[in-house]
DNA sequence: AAGCGTATGTAACCTGGGTCACACACCCAC
DNA sequence: GTGGGTGTGTGACCCAGGTTACATACGCTT
């Protein structure tokens, strides 16, 4: 990809007030980080050295337990920044989830000096970050109580409903990683929803047939 | 309480660049809010109108389910702010916790003003404040990973620990709101931690006997 | 002391979901 | 073809924890 100005504004609009030259500097090529899928962002908790802001692919946030289960705790899409990371810039707190590039991914990382003088001098700039940070406080809360209180079916209906398109390319495996389970659990949940028509399963896909009854399940009072 | 600008600054070191007579202004007595234990601060989403510095008292936020079960997601102590409350303020997201006042509170609304000027020109109030972002962030993810993966004993056994003093008063029931448990498994479990001579059991308190036993409780593998 | 409200003990039972141990089934490379 | 890797189906089993339904027990007021 070609990173111009407009298209860095067109996914950071709260950047639009500096300075055309930063701009363009903050464009060329020498600037972007390309990482390929796989790539573990902040394990090894390497210090930062900026503000990361994710242009292209996506980044799963990911807790792994003693046992070796894994749980998503949220992904990172473009427009978006891993503050997960920057937050060991600006909060200094030691982070125990892991970060992992799902796809291949560019990275522009905002040097420090340049953040802090966006968040200084531009409130825009600053919403952004803090409007960041609440999204997030607020999805891990969702989560918190998802997995508190909801049962497996439902959550695996919600995470079915959450892909958009009608098929869906992912393994048993993965989807009990995103929701904290094990592959045979999901294996036997779907056949369940197979069984009552909401789905037709195929050799990693799955193919919603009925979204309303899958958001029915979802939202049951239990 | 009287408020004196020493006093606000040893809670909240990071204001310590406002000038003398504004400090003077936030300790007016007109400043503070005093609320009885048992408010609801924020279930009604209301519009706050600041920043909100915790001085005395403690808030929880908590999770309600459906089926009224409860779960206390985080508590804000003195020195802290709700950043919950300021995150409608900051990131314009609505948030589904509760927040209720455990005790009396007393709490210094920063004027929306204020905290602008302070968060764009002063690092240090800056650095506070996403301090306390990352901080509930990394404590939530903590949360999540505690839910999805521990047992439910570890999980008690571990906030016996986290209360000081060797006896804790606390209902069976407000343990179990805590864990997001219910009465009777707490009850359960306690009784099986007397019977193993960790604690001692009576009403209204929970006599700590082991705190190393406790612990390698709470952080056996399984 | 009678009576009520609140906290606790506790047993029987149920169920969701995790574990184990397989059997296949598909796909691709050789 | 054949053989191995990767995904899926499935049944038996187990266990943590939630539900229901009580029985006490303690402490307070009247």
């Amino acid at each position: 990809m070609e990173l111009t100005p407009a298209g860095l504004l067109a996914l950071y609009p709260s950047l639009a007030a500096l300075p055309a030259d930063q701009l363009a500097a903050l464009c060329r090529p020498e600037a972007l980080l390309r990482l390929p899928a796989g790539t573990q962002l902040f394990a090894e908790r390497q210090p930062c050295q900026g503000f990361p802001l994710l242009l292209e692919g996506s980044i799963k946030v990911v807790k792994t337990a003693a046992s070796g289960r894994e749980m998503l705790l949220y992904r990172v899409e473009p427009g978006e920044s891993c503050i997960i990371t920057s937050s060991c810039l600006l909060g200094h707190a030691p982070y125990t989830a892991r970060g992992e590039a799902e796809t291949p991914i560019t990275l522009l990382i905002l040097p420090s000096p340049v953040f802090d003088r966006l968040v200084a001098e531009q409130a825009r700039f600053r919403d952004f970050v803090f409007h960041l940070f609440s999204e997030r406080l607020a999805e891990l809360m969702q989560l918190v109580e998802e997995v508190a209180f909801h049962r497996l079916d439902q959550r695996l209906a919600k995470l079915l409903l959450a892909k958009n398109g009608d098929t869906l390319h992912a393994t048993h495996q993965q989807l009990a990683e995103e929701l904290g389970s094990v592959r045979e659990i999901v294996s036997r949940l779907l056949k369940g929803f197979a069984a009552q028509g909401l789905v037709a399963l195929g050799r990693e896909q799955i193919g919603i047939l009925d979204r309303n009854g899958l958001k029915s399940l979802a939202e049951a009072a239990r």
